[in-house]
DNA sequence: TGATTGAACACTTTTGAAAGCATTCACGTT
DNA sequence: AACGTGAATGCTTTCAAAAGTGTTCAATCA
């Protein structure tokens, strides 16, 4: 399985998922309560408790559906036929940054969501993370095959260009920078990155 | 004039520093009190305002006093005797995690204020990188004497080794991270920077 | 005249009581 | 037996009043 599958939801669940998307996307968390969600699918309070443990657990799921079309769309962009591998690496990066960036902007609310899930939930972070990373060892896999790459430890590889890349996908840097700019600087530290895989590529296969 | 450098301060002015600086540590910004710092240099509330335009730029002008020590630091690290230009890189990374690391963990007051004082002086945190860019700058150039290294634009250059650094220094990483594994991958990250930068020596001197 | 004061002002934080909320559970309903 | 209810519970948030704080300034001092 996946590490982005949610676990299948039957139409109760899945109906007060969507009532409660809806207001967490219009009015945020801290606005939304329980018996708006209650009353938005026709039923009491204490029954949406027999579908989701708690509220926070409502709001995990909203947030699983939204980094699942995240890496859904990760994968797309990366999987699109005639990438070399240092452009799928190029590509990755550089559409998690709009996808991140856009959604800061134009769906603040669901941004500021998972803001919270994330520090409130650090394991869904890290599961998060991983999930990623296995994305980027994909991307890997395929340079190595191709010859593009010479890669000993994929898995730690990933985890190094997550690090590297970090500032461009964490939310401190949306306040101040210009978006060009941040495209700008990630290019250029993909180039510099790559020319290092170029070195290790080139000294291995001496 | 060195951007770190703090305007002269006369006596007066100096006390009401120190005097800040003892209550900032012990209590924190927010609990310690204009009239408490007053009380301390023997004065009254009114007059902290000719020496200083606000609580604010007290607090700032200690921040400055900390980052000063700590450029010094970077400084002294880094102009060891025997370091090759790669090794001088490493080392000022490695001293700014363990710095801010130690900060973070040891004095966790400095630490705090020095985040609010960055939140809200916008500018100051600007000058700052600036100042930190600089070193960088300064170990890059020697590099290129000494032929270790290939930069054609070397400010362009050190932002983008912030950038790949900011997990590093950035403080979202504290509550999780165990130094070691930190430090671990910020090694790793560096080699491939290095390699990158190695790659880029080779074809620039064919 | 330059340095200092402390009362006055406006703004923020604290306080604690009232309201609101997430969660539970004993009790229907189907 | 599975599904659903809504009042009861204890915790959290809200809100207005009170206390506290940063800042100013007319008056005082050296």
């Amino acid at each position: 399985m996946p590490l982005t599958a949610l676990p299948p939801l039957d139409e109760t669940a899945r109906s007060i998922l969507d009532a409660a998307s809806k207001r967490f996307l219009h009015y945020g968390y801290g606005k939304t309560t329980m018996s708006e969600i209650a009353g938005d699918c026709n039923m009491s309070t204490g029954n949406l408790y027999r579908y989701f443990p708690s509220k926070l657990d409502i709001a995990e799921a909203f947030v699983r559906q939204l980094r699942g079309e995240q890496i859904l769309r990760l994968r797309e962009v990366v999987s699109r036929p005639g990438l070399s591998t240092p452009e799928k690496l190029r590509t990755f990066f550089k559409t998690k940054l709009k996808l991140v960036y856009d959604r800061f902007h134009s769906r603040p609310k669901a941004y500021e969501l998972s803001q919270e899930i994330l520090k409130e939930r650090l394991s869904f972070a890290e599961e998060w993370e991983s999930a990623e990373a296995l994305v980027i060892c994909e991307i890997l896999e395929g340079g190595e095959m191709t010859g593009d790459l010479a890669i000993c430890n994929r898995a730690r590889v990933a985890r190094i260009l997550q690090d590297a890349f970090f500032r461009f996908t964490s939310s401190a840097v949306y306040y101040e920078g210009d978006y060009d700019v941040l495209v700008g600087e990630l290019d250029e530290l993909m180039d510099l990155i790559l020319d290092g895989f170029a070195y290790r590529t080139y000294h291995h296969n001496q």
